[in-house]
DNA sequence: ACGTTGACCTATA
DNA sequence: GTATAGGCCAACG
């Protein structure tokens, strides 16, 4: 049972909560704290936790469709693929190739 | 308080 | 499967 203030708290505990080698989209985690169309919002959110003292693996976090939309805002627009690379997954075209495989959905398993 | 922006998602063609 | 259109919510100026 989660109800905190702070949107962006809620998002930042979830992604933290992804375990090592798994991925998860916005929507999934936006869904799991109450906010199943504030997507947009979750994003916004991993952008602000890049200026806040707290680590989120944000690179753990891609769209829908498995593309990493936020790789410019890693500070290199290599980053989040060597990140997830690093993970154990195969990253195409910008975009995490069986990604339905590593999908981890927080409402699923928590 | 209003209008715009944004690391999105779903639906339709 | 790809392309286009609309809609959702929260924060920023």
């Amino acid at each position: 049972m989660i109800q905190q203030n702070d949107f962006f708290i809620q998002v930042w505990e979830v992604v933290k909560l992804i375990p090592f080698g798994k991925v998860t989209s916005y929507g999934a985690i936006a869904r799991y704290i109450g906010a199943p169309g504030a997507a947009r919002t979750v994003g916004y959110a991993m952008n602000a936790s890049h200026k806040s003292s707290i680590s989120v693996p944000a690179h753990r976090v891609v769209n829908r469709n498995g593309l990493l939309t936020g790789k410019a805002h890693f500070g290199g627009p290599d980053v989040m693929q060597q990140l997830l690379e690093s993970e154990g997954h195969c990253i195409e075209n910008n975009a995490i190739k069986d990604f339905r495989a590593s999908f981890w959905d927080p409402c699923k398993e928590l």
